[in-house]
DNA sequence: TCATATACCGAATTTTTATTCCATACTTGA
DNA sequence: TCAAGTATGGAATAAAAATTCGGTATATGA
């Protein structure tokens, strides 16, 4: 199978577990888009998060449901059609993702003059 | 050079910049080892951290000097001391890094069940 | 004298992630 | 009829990250 992570989470320290849960590139940005609990279909992931490459976020969704992180929905139609939505346990990471969002937004001045364009 | 990031940190999105700043495996366990303010040598580092490859917590550590969430202090002598301490900037991480502590220690049970030996 | 410790870094390799491209199979609207 | 949208995934490639190994130079203690 190809994807298959050898080492799913890390179970060796806390600290490690959560991050493994998140630290691929766009998970954060996954649950962040998620976080309302209204279902999104794919396409609409996609469209929200235009820098990753689709198949990127397949993997990622696909992984984040693996860990119970987002709970998926498929419609028996045609043309397809699916839905993620966040689950319970994915909700309580929310925090989180807020307080990197607000650190993020009250330090960028500092990052953008050290590693900004020109 | 060797070991140079292609993009420092991520400025796209104020979530990407703080994940791209603690992502790499080690560097959020350097920051919670670092918390108490109190100077480290690197190798005492090395042994809090006995998992990580040191040449990977001397890259890690160099990039979190530059990215400013670390201060270094080389003193000249021989054999060769130096010390790095958490920064102000770094300091303000803590709480993330409280809260993913907190999580992991929380949620730990449901990974063992998933992804635990037998 | 010799192993050990010190801090660091180059280089090569392995592992992991991310990206790109193509394919499936059916629907809808132009 | 034909392009575009729908969800997904295999396969190959590229890029990034982690690991391993070896080397620098000097001091200390056995």
């Amino acid at each position: 199978m190809a994807y298959e992570k050898k080492i799913p989470v890390d179970l060796d320290c806390p600290l490690r577990l959560t991050m493994s849960l998140i630290e691929s590139k766009w998970k954060s940005c996954i649950l962040d888009e998620l976080r309302t609990g209204t279902p999104m279909r794919p396409s609409k992931i996609h469209k929200c998060l235009p820098e990753a490459a689709p198949r990127v976020l397949d993997i990622q969704l696909k992984e984040m449901v693996e860990d119970g992180l987002v709970e998926k929905t498929v419609f028996p139609e045609l043309p397809p059609r699916s839905e993620y939505r966040i689950s319970e346990l994915g909700k309580t990471l929310l925090p989180i993702i807020d307080q990197m969002l607000n650190w993020g937004r009250t330090h960028y001045d500092i990052f953008e003059k050290k590693y900004g364009k020109q």
